[in-house]
DNA sequence: ACCTGAACACCGTTCAAGT
DNA sequence: ACCTGAACACCGTTCAAGT
């Protein structure tokens, strides 16, 4: 129901409802109380309005998510290439930038990742501090088109798993170990002997420091292969 | 309804039910309809059986899920090393079969990678191989442990952005060249620039062929940071 | 044009009752 | 122990009717 819980159209100028208005309406909803409390019905409720009343402004459930998707992207800042900074930090400041504009709405991050539409229209414009980046450190073409892809790939899959988990950091260490002893002899030799030289306290993963480690990687690997 | 579309237990050794037999119907739906079609009324449908028949082996609809996943990465073959062959090809065959086992259930992947529990659950196992062919390329174990991760990371990222395309009922191939080229002035320079130099011939994307890219430039990485 | 109420065709899951 | 039927508390979306 609406504010006067009558039907028919509002008065001029009242514009109860919007596109944006229902964005941002569910935006909180998402971000507060995570995805799946995120229905049509429940969104109407917190709009005080008759859930068909949304269908007027956006076409079904699908496209409130692709709107979302939007707006995610668009706290993306713009990365300023720092003056005379190496072309590597760029490339390492546009991954960072990348993974905090996810971060920043954690519950919808997951949706938007695997949303093909969302991610796909929107990657268009929000990818080009990485070619800015590898553009200045002289690449050619094919080899920043290819690098582009793979830290992409790579900053999606890193949050995959990140968000999948709660807390910034986690300790693999009790479970990891716990896990590769009880597994039967000489089924994960490698992994077993790995974890052991690590010990518990080399495991503790710490989501930046891995994030870093990772980047550093790849920057290497951009440079190796392209040079 | 079961087969003799009465209630009460089965007589002995009947047994229609069970939990291997539950998933194998699970799973044939996921792969012909896809997710969504795979509601626990139409599963019961598919098995002939009452909606709440299924809850008396698994309880609840995010354990036949999880049971899937299972499924997914039971069909990771084991990766036998290459007699003699370098390290690094071993390393590229493991994300070759890791990319390959995921892309047997398309339509189950994409739930797989988003499911926090099915990953991390699972990944200690199936992550085996990529230690066993670092450790044989004489890495430190801090090392192998953060490589396994980014080229773990990577591997999922790029089936997330391989299957939305797949999956995706409209829009197949999005034409970058298109896009770019709407783009208000100035928006995205260095991304037009490379666009434009590629052409459209060089941006008619090959994930195979990008896959191969990505693979040696993880591996290059791996190099230049350990050594 | 914009909003509403009722209705349709679904969901996952609980519960009590059958054998 | 295993299965069933009815019921509960939801869904997304269509449609006709209001102003």
């Amino acid at each position: 129901m609406n504010t006067a819980g009558k039907p028919g159209r509002p008065r001029t100028g009242e514009q109860r409802l919007s596109r944006a208005a229902i964005l941002a309406a569910a935006l909180r909803i998402v971000d507060d109380e995570g995805l799946e409390a995120m229905t049509m019905r429940r969104l109407a409720a917190a709009l005080g309005v008759n859930p068909m009343s949304i269908y007027h402004h956006l076409p079904n459930k699908a496209a409130v998510f692709a709107g979302l998707a939007e707006l995610v992207f668009a706290g993306l800042d713009d990365v300023r290439p720092r003056p005379g900074g190496p072309w590597q930090d760029e490339v390492k400041d546009a991954a960072r930038a990348y993974r905090a504009a996810l971060k920043a709405h954690p519950n919808l991050a997951l949706q938007v990742l695997s949303d093909p539409s969302a991610v796909s229209d929107v990657v268009v414009v929000t990818v080009e501090p990485f070619y800015r980046a590898l553009e200045r450190g002289g690449l050619p073409p094919r080899a920043i088109f290819e690098s582009v892809n793979t830290i992409v790939d790579f900053v999606h899959g890193f949050l995959l798993g990140e968000l999948s988990v709660r807390a910034a950091t986690f300790e693999l260490a009790p479970d990891l170990v716990d896990r590769v002893q009880k597994l039967p002899d000489g089924k994960a030799p490698a992994l077993t002997r790995v974890v052991n030289a690590l010990g518990r306290d080399g495991l503790h993963y710490d989501f930046d420091g891995g994030f870093e480690s990772a980047l550093t990687l790849l920057v290497n690997g951009i440079e190796s292969t392209a040079g």
